[in-house]
DNA sequence: TGTACATCAGTGAACGCGCGTTCACTGATGTAC
DNA sequence: TGTACATCAGTGAACGCGCGTTCACTGATGTAC
């Protein structure tokens, strides 16, 4: 069953990206290993030749998923057009490709130092990408603060209360002339 | 080993509470139903005497931390005087007795809909509270989310960049000024 | 008020299941010649 | 370039553990008389 370098390579690449996605939709603790592996196209018996174990594989996941995101915000022309693709419709229902601050951000604070480390470098980038963009670094770390808490709130209340879940978003799309 | 009706009453009261702490603290699917009686001072058998399961535990739990928690704001003159309080070094080191949708919201998405449904009704509630010393509706679901997602944040960075954790905290104290 | 008995709150062992991790094995790749 | 063999990526069964839930049992409470 062995395979060729390159191929290896690619399910190492594919394990982190299902895991990243997975992460995000299901939790932490919601998504196995097994789970992930078949998500990559393999049997959950190989994974540990590519991750010492589910914890690293959270922490690359992790920095993969948040390095995803500055990348996005550098790429719009400030931190309000980002913040209008942010506090979308269509960001509330995809949390497999979407902000891990907001999918996976209050589970943070129970994960090993590991981990969060590999979290908080990702915001500090991602803080840092938001400031070009929004002047100081403290209407960065505002702006972001009130993107993050509107998309978890608006998740939680999703399926369940949907005019409250887009009112929240609408509000905070707005929030810099409230 | 029956007990006085009163003391039943009683036992029900403390594994509501010492529910409501440990799954602000540990999060939903880091607390069992074991420790949480022993928290309360008896073993697990007879939970369910008190409570269908723990999802229905869960869902009274959030109703009544949330309910709490709109009672805090209730108390404060204002939202502005609550924010000072909330985004506060304090109530970042003490998630158990803090606000359930910083501790638990990027989980309530993943949870059963009897849940979401208690959590939702909750920030409903709280959304009415905070309206109340906010002026508008809008302002207020603007400032709670700021509150919320800047204490999500500040408590995953907590321990491996403190610096960063207080920096979110006092960003959003002053958020509306800037 | 006192007594006898039925009720039932809480106990702790046990069950079933899922999950992270390990390991002997397979067979294709990589390499030495 | 071709061949023989060593290497090792991935497979799938198995292990150990924790957790939600069940259940027979205990003994104190509540109640009928």
């Amino acid at each position: 069953m062995r395979v060729t370098r390159e191929r290896r390579a690619e399910n190492r690449q594919r394990i982190l990206a299902e895991a990243s996605r997975l992460f995000r939709e299901k939790g932490v603790q919601g998504v196995g290993v097994a789970e992930i592996t078949q998500a990559a196209g393999m049997t959950h018996g190989g994974f540990y030749g590519h991750f010492a174990s589910k914890e690293i594989l959270l922490a690359e996941a992790i920095a993969y998923a948040l390095t995803g995101a500055a990348e996005q915000l550098a790429v719009a022309a400030d931190i309000e057009e980002y913040a209008q693709g942010y506090a979308s419709e269509r960001h509330l229902q995809t949390p497999g490709s979407g902000c891990p601050m907001a999918a996976l951000g209050s589970e943070m604070s129970r994960q090993p130092t590991e981990v969060r480390e590999a979290f908080a470098r990702g915001v500090r980038e991602f803080i840092v990408a938001a400031t070009a963009g929004a002047g100081t670094r403290e209407a960065a770390l505002t702006r972001v603060s009130g993107l993050v808490g509107a998309m978890v709130l608006a998740r939680a209340v999703k399926g369940v209360d949907d005019d409250l879940a887009a009112e929240v978003l609408s509000a905070i799309r707005t929030a810099p002339r409230s």
